[in-house]
DNA sequence: TGGCAAATTATGTCTACACTTATTTTTCGA
DNA sequence: TCGAAAAATAAGTGTAGACATAATTTGCCA
């Protein structure tokens, strides 16, 4: 091995020795130090590789335990979350926006729980149609903590919820979730498709260290995919 | 700054400020070498603390470019694909399977055009149901190169083609992607739901370096819902 | 003025070493 | 024999320095 082997390198003569089962699911792979020797290189080269492997979930590690292959592997697939301007643009298509409300409101429980407050809190709501090539493309139906986003200081006519949090509110973390749901009678009027129709929606949660900052439900037209690469 | 300040510290530090707008969208950041000297720690370990939020889309670093704050930062999902039997038995629910059919058939243009083959190929065709506490949870529809996954070698009865792939198959990449459909009458009889209810489902395409391995449509009973931290 | 080439610069990567921390294994005493 | 303390081990992290690489900027020449 007298190339200089980059930890790329290592990764990948490292994904083969898995995929061939040199190196057998449960079983042990030589330490570091075992490795820098194999490869000549430094350790911390090593590391590198081996450490990027287990972000991907093709390598457990643990302290003194080792580094072994995982029996079962769990595949990790990364999307992308953009603005839903961007998704639009990003396939050449127009973006169109129309605000359809925004108004304060008493949110339904599931929506309360997810800001874990008190009962009796109203929240900003507020619905937006996004448009592809003049098509709906998207619902948004976003519950917004008032205290952080102030009804009469911001306003969604022209800019999208969407795109205006993304832009100017901090966020430390949260949840998303995909599912499948048929189009009520609202929703297939707004989407412009049949009522019952299967549509794709995404509901996403965003907080920052003290509070939940919004609850969005973005429900897709017909027709709607998510792609990623594994 | 006396502590030894680790890179987790910094990259907290950095999250901060970028949060706060101290390091407004679109502006340039301080530079490594400006950072190490601000903690007092080597250029290395602001790297991995600068490199680790650009990983997570909070940061845009490019050579001599410099590392800035994106102006429309693209969040980042990680989902974890586990085995069907794992994601139930993960929910403490009793998981079940059962082969429906295995054999060599000609596949329609949209999962040939996967296979990136010539026309006229006979792929392994293999259908099952995994169950949740008895109860249909998610139909496998599954094509498989025949000349990678051997008819008469393998066989599907007890244990899944899902699982089997997982545990045996190397693979090199791939993509995934979901999707809501209307059940029709097969899947609807499958799962036990009425025909055309929405239902939620991932298609994903498994290759090696020379050919693709499988193309999988797992269609899951209504009510699936899939989860992610941000 | 236009365009190509060279200098500059910030990040990317590697090395060799040291020290830390989590965990297992061993040892030894009650 | 059990259990707690000690030793050993493998990964995790940090440092200082060096060189590599990509992209921008500068400067020169036509």
């Amino acid at each position: 091995m007298k190339r200089p082997a980059s930890w790329q390198a290592i990764r990948t003569e490292a994904l083969r020795r898995i995929h061939t089962g040199l190196w057998s699911p449960g079983a042990r792979i030589p330490d570091e130090a075992e490795l820098a020797a194999e490869f000549s290189c430094a350790r911390a080269t090593v590391n590198r590789a081996l450490r990027s492997l287990a972000e991907d979930g093709l390598l457990e590690r643990r302290r003194k335990g080792g580094t072994r292959v995982p029996t079962t592997p769990v595949r990790k697939a990364t999307f992308e979350i953009a603005i839903i301007r961007q998704d639009i643009e990003g396939r050449s298509q127009e973006y169109g926006y129309r605000l359809i409300d925004d108004r304060l409101a008493a949110p339904p429980a599931e929506v309360l729980a997810e800001f874990e407050t008190s009962r009796d809190v109203v929240l900003r709501h507020v619905t937006a149609l996004h448009f592809a090539e003049g098509r709906p493309f998207c619902l948004e139906d976003r519950w917004l903590n008032p205290q952080i986003v102030k009804m009469g200081e911001v306003e969604f006519g022209t800019l999208s919820a969407n795109e205006w949090l993304v832009r100017n509110i901090a966020y430390s973390g949260g949840k998303i979730g995909f599912h499948a749901l048929a189009a009520d009678r609202d929703a297939a009027g707004k989407l412009e498709c049949a009522e019952g129709a299967a549509l794709f929606a995404i509901e996403r949660t965003t907080r920052n260290p003290t509070a939940t900052i919004t609850f969005v439900r973005l429900t897709y037209a017909p027709g709607y995919r998510m792609e990623a690469k594994l």
